[in-house]
DNA sequence: GGGAAGACTTGGAAAAATCTTT
DNA sequence: AAAGATTTTTCCAAGTCTTCCC
């Protein structure tokens, strides 16, 4: 693809709210923005606590009916209200923006792709032996179109070689013709320990497969999650179905959960781990490499010839559910997956893998092409498919990586329009274009994600269109507080300053509601979506957190890199900037239990350093060249030369024993001199440690410089100013952003 | 149109590996 | 050389978004 530099819509470029954000001094809580026109943060939670949703929830109001999809009914879809411009717009090159069309009526979106589809008919035919050109789009395809392209997908079937498929489209092309791997591995199976599980203080030796299951539970004895009621009683509803199903002789005995005693199990692990600690690094490297050895042949697929790695060729272990925030289901036992519960996908003519448990057999064997997955099974948990993946270095990840980070430079020549197209809608009179303009808004500035609508069996987390009334709170001065909790039940608590209209209109959303109610009642996900391709093919809500993480990396790096700077500065720098997209992101971490302990002792450091420092510095000048220094040294074992080697280490031992002398030392300035610098730089580093240390103790920057930071900036810029890359990037970095690596210095986003 | 399924990306925490300090 | 801190990798849950199917 080409450079997208130039962009066309200059009189939006200043981007608010990221600058805003840009500007906030030292971040104390969840992303906290302009110190003048923010408000204090009142409510105090630690960056980075995943916060149960009973206490982001402020009312009362009852949660059932909150989740349930609220019908884009009335309102949202006033009588032939508009006649779509848009399926012109959306072809066009530079995209002027689709006027008022909206998504509210059902003719209009359904329509506007139908001209973008032009080989459309051809799909039905082309499906039969598996050529599909692209991918057919909004439900413009037959019933039964889809059910022969299923078949031809999933059944066995003579292989026709003539494929070809535009790389542009998304998950319906042919994405190899060959694939050759060994499945995947399996946990070793359960051996009983036989210890007892103590109820009412007697011992239960527990039937092998209520031990699993009460085993699983006593390795999370010290873990938060066994101090969360819900984890609990799901365990214990479990385990009990386990001893009644099973017929054990403990099903009628065993009632209560407090009055089950874990402990005999725990302080078996707790001795097995021991005993693992015990083990010379010698012998632990040893079990490394044969492990490595017995799974090596699991850890590269062949795909066209291509060797590549494999991700997690480890089918899930069973153990307890681990859910996050308040999840419905945490605690429930996941149950061991079985050879028969996998489905394979190979290619049609390559070898089926063997299947590594004797006496069992693989579920499924597919030849699917147009999947990227070797394995698959259903979570037993959430009934949702799991998969095994290509690794991060794969050509296929690879590939992918690099057309997201294209579509969002795209998305850059567009933005202009949609801005303005969103400003102009909040003044509609529709309800359904006004919401989706507002969400387009918040999605745009404040880089929130879509928020899709939930089951009953998740946790309560929402994004921008299942936000309730409940989590807005309308301040003085156009100010807007955010708080909810997002995606893994990580709170966002933000205080905005809006665009006036954006203030009155989003007011009006919230008028007259519960604050169980949700603010987006006229729209949802899939809508939102399809209004954003009118704009931009393949514009989708995520794409604008690429787009605005990408662009203020690039900004903050280009625009003001200091000249001549030490190595560890650039590092700084660099981290300085990735911070930024990180609070952009919302993208936090626990602060770990040990920060104030690890943050004292550095700063106990600096000053040992310090002091040393002074000391060097008050020296007098002995003659020209030398110095007096006085140090506090070891004092040095005396040998003499008929001492036998017992004697000198006992001389050593007897040394080692003393107090540090203090030393005065005739010592040349030169050296003084080099000491004091090395000193220095020393100091400068704890220094640099410690503002890293509080600066980032609650802000992660993994996770935008794996999935939102476009490579190519880093690499440009790391050339520019002759920064080695791998001071910013680990060695699996460097591997999964192989493709970015040649970048030129030049590269801007 | 809309719910469900499927496929893939994104996300924080835990575990493992590596580096630093004592 | 052990202990402790830090960084990297792995794990798997939890999102997004498209397609399927009624």
């Amino acid at each position: 693809m080409a450079f997208v530099n130039e962009s066309d819509s200059s009189d939006w470029e200043d981007v608010p709210l990221v600058a805003l954000k840009r500007k906030a001094p030292d971040v104390k809580q969840p992303p906290r923005k302009r110190s003048a026109e923010v408000a204090p943060v009142s409510k105090a939670t630690a960056k980075g606590e995943r916060v149960s949703s009973a206490r982001a929830r402020t009312s009362a109001v009852p949660v059932s009916s909150k989740r349930k999809r609220i019908a884009s009914s009335g309102s949202s879809s006033s009588p032939a209200s508009s006649s779509s411009p848009s399926s012109a717009e959306s072809k066009s090159e530079n995209s002027a923006p689709p006027s008022s069309g909206s998504d509210c009526d059902a003719k209009d979106s359904s329509q506007s792709d139908v001209g973008s589809d032009s080989e459309s008919e051809s799909a039905a035919g082309a499906a039969v032996n598996g050529r599909k050109k692209q991918k057919t789009r909004h439900g413009a395809t037959p019933a039964r179109v889809h059910k022969e392209r299923h078949r031809a997908r999933h059944v066995h079937r003579f292989g026709d070689e003539d494929d070809h498929y535009d790389a542009d489209n998304g998950s319906q092309e042919i994405k190899w013709q060959s694939l050759v791997h060994k499945g995947v591995c399996f946990p070793p199976p359960y051996e009983p320990h036989r210890k007892p599980l103590l109820y009412k203080g007697e011992r239960c030796m527990l039937e092998p497969e209520a031990e699993e299951i009460a085993t699983f539970y006593a390795t999370k004895i010290g873990t938060t999650h066994v101090q969360n009621e819900k984890f609990n009683e799901n365990f214990f509803d479990d385990f009990r179905a386990c001893l009644v199903s099973i017929k054990s002789q403990y099903a009628s005995r065993i009632k209560k959960f407090v009055l089950c005693d874990f402990s005999i199990i725990r302080a078996h692990l707790d001795s097995i781990r021991a005993k693992q600690k015990e083990k010379t690094p010698a012998e632990r490297k040893a079990e490394r490499e044969a492990d490595a050895d017995r799974l090596r042949e699991y850890t590269v697929a062949q795909v066209d010839g291509r060797m590549e790695k494999v991700g997690n060729f480890r089918v899930e272990p069973p153990g307890l559910f681990l859910g996050r925030g308040d999840h419905p289901l945490t605690g429930k036992v996941k149950k061991r997956i079985m050879p028969e519960d996998i489905t394979i996908n190979v290619g049609r003519t390559d070898p089926v893998p063997p299947c590594p448990v004797p006496g069992h057999r693989w579920g499924q064997i597919v030849h699917n092409q147009t999947a990227t997955w070797l394995a698959s099974w259903k979570d037993s948990i959430t009934g949702g498919m799991k998969y095994v993946f290509l690794g991060a270095s794969s050509t296929f990840k690879g590939q992918s990586d690099q057309a997201k980070y294209e579509k969002a430079r795209t998305l850059e020549k567009h933005v202009g329009a949609i801005r303005k197209a969103y400003t102009k809608g909040m003044r509609s009179s529709e309800l359904c274009l006004k919401q989706l303009s507002v969400a387009s808004y918040l999605i745009d500035k404040l880089a929130l994600r879509m928020g899709n609508e939930k089951g009953e069996d998740e946790a309560d987390t929402v994004g921008c269109c299942s936000l309730r009334v409940e989590h807005l709170r309308f301040l003085k001065e156009n100010r807007i507080e955010l708080d909810f909790l997002g995606k893994d039940s990580i709170r966002y608590l933000n205080v905005v300053v809006v665009d006036p209209l954006v203030y009155e209109t989003l007011e009006s959303f919230c008028s007259g509601k519960k604050p169980g109610d949700s603010v987006f009642d006229a729209i949802h996900s899939t809508k939102l979506n399809k209004h954003f391709q009118k704009f931009m093919p393949g514009l989708s809500a995520k794409v604008f957190r690429t787009y605005n993480a990408s662009r203020t990396l690039d900004n903050l790096l280009h625009m003001s890199t200091p000249e001549a700077m030490t190595t560890d500065a650039m590092v700084e720098f660099y981290n300085k900037a990735n911070k930024e997209v990180a609070i952009l992101c919302n993208h936090q971490k626990s602060q770990s239990v040990s920060f104030n302990d690890q943050l004292e002792r550095l700063v106990e450091r600096k000053a040992d350093l310090v002091k040393q420092l002074k000391q060097l510095e008050r020296r007098e000048t002995l003659d020209g060249d030398h110095v007096i220094v006085v140090a506090h040294e070891h004092v040095k074992p005396l040998f003499t030369p008929e001492m036998n080697m017992k004697e000198r280490e006992e001389e050593k031992e007897r040394v080692s024993k003393l107090d540090k002398q203090r030393v005065e030392k005739k010592v040349a300035i030169k050296l003084i001199e080099s000491t004091v610098e090395r000193t220095k730089q020393r100091i400068e580093k704890i220094d640099l440690q410690i503002r890293m240390k509080s600066d980032l103790k609650n802000v992660a920057l993994g996770t935008s410089k794996l999935n939102y930071n476009d490579p190519r900036i880093t690499v440009a810029w790391c050339k520019k100013h002759s920064l080695p890359i791998e001071k910013v990037f680990s060695s699996s970095l460097l591997q999964k952003f192989s493709w970015a690596m040649s970048t030129s210095e030049d590269f801007r986003f």
